[in-house]
DNA sequence: GTCCAGCCGC
DNA sequence: GCGGCCGGAC
């Protein structure tokens, strides 16, 4: 099966061989209502074990990109799939975090937030009556027939279109390529960028995005023997792919959870569910990756994956950036932030940005 | 006109 | 830490 979760306009993109909806019974995916795990015939070179959970492993991430100019950080990780399902918070205990170079602006420690697992019950709830545009958009087929470097390559790109455009414009711009066979390293590496250029519009940045895509296409052919990177930090050396895509790759592309897939969305309800506020300060995250790490202190790993979905739908239905709908939100009485927003956004520049913070 | 939204260059 | 990248929604 090969399904593409094309996004809506900022969401976690596609779920390419696996099946996405379960915690959302919505439509035309009523039928899927448990978790169903890719059937795991291809090799996974991206990590040492497998990522169920089953085993206690060490996790070694290595931040790039934009820590690059200060200094490397190495954060180490260690993460024990927590024991208790829900039943019980999980043993903060169980997650040692150690900084191994000198921080500035980290996170320092992560409790679990109070009543997180009524939030997300809730959230879940709402999710599963609401309809988000994240979860009316089909399904692909296309690619099924895709070998695994093949449809990891998809993935890739998939990824790549779909940050800042629709769901339908990135679904559009797949098939084209895919019809005109350009979705593997090799054609994309022989083709024109022109081309490219043109079959990709009109996805958000097309023109960077060929570029891009032209220079993953040489790495991927080159480094890789047209396969993509098996690891965050050789995705992060990709251009155009950031924090939030490499991890949506790791998770898609090699059924591998490296980390959570953080993007506006999970970053601005994080913050208003007062979920990252760092304690003793009142601070919030500043940015998705503060978010992401400091949510991966505390939050269950096998929460890791769906929390991306949940909050971009509840983000677009309920919990939404501008005016979110407080009054229908039925996890407001634990939410910090709620009925605070300014009611009249109204005239705000640049520069007086204050009233619109969350 | 203003905002979106992830990444990148500055 | 800000603005540019794109087109579309508003």
């Amino acid at each position: 099966m090969f399904q593409i979760r094309v996004s809506s306009p900022s969401t976690v993109a596609l779920a390419i061989g696996r099946i996405q909806f379960n915690r959302m019974p919505k439509t035309r995916f009523s039928a899927i209502q448990s978790k169903t795990e890719i059937p795991t015939s291809e090799p996974n070179p991206g990590s040492e074990g497998s990522n169920d959970g089953s085993a206690p492993e060490l996790r070694v991430f290595t931040r790039r990109k934009r820590l690059k100019k200060t200094e490397v950080q190495k954060i180490h990780l260690e993460v024990k799939p927590h024991a208790p399902k829900l039943a019980a918070p999980p043993d903060i205990e169980e997650f040692t975090y150690t900084k191994v170079s000198a921080s500035t602006n980290s996170i320092d420690t992560g409790k679990p937030p109070a009543n997180w697992e009524k939030v997300l019950e809730g959230i879940r709830k709402m999710r599963s009556s609401e309809d988000a545009p994240v979860d009316s958009m089909g399904c692909e087929k296309a690619g099924s027939a895709l070998p695994p470097k093949e449809r990891r390559f998809a993935v890739l790109v998939s990824s790549l279109l779909s940050s800042q455009t629709k769901d339908h414009v990135n679904h559009g711009a797949i098939q084209r390529l895919l019809q005109n066979n350009l979705l593997s390293a090799d054609s994309i590496d022989k083709a024109d960028e022109a081309t490219i250029k043109s079959l990709i519009y009109p996805v958000g940045f097309y023109t960077r995005k060929a570029t891009n895509l032209k220079k993953i296409a040489k790495i991927c052919l080159t480094k890789y023997d047209g396969d993509i990177p098996s690891s965050l930090d050789e995705l992060l050396s990709l251009p155009g792919i950031g924090p939030k895509m490499a991890h949506l790759v790791m998770n898609v592309g090699w059924n591998n959870v490296q980390g959570i897939c953080v993007d506006t969305h999970v970053h601005r309800i994080s913050n208003r569910l007062g979920w990252v506020s760092r304690p003793g300060r009142k601070q919030k995250t500043s940015n998705p990756e503060e978010t992401r790490e400091a949510l991966q202190l505390w939050l269950p790993k096998e929460e890791w994956d769906p929390i991306n979905p949940l909050l971009v739908g509840f983000g677009q239905t309920v919990c939404t950036p501008l005016r979110p709908r407080c009054g229908m939100c039925s996890v407001s009485e634990f939410c910090p932030s709620a009925f605070k927003e300014a009611s009249s956004p109204s005239s705000k520049s640049k520069k007086s940005g204050l009233s619109k913070k969350l």
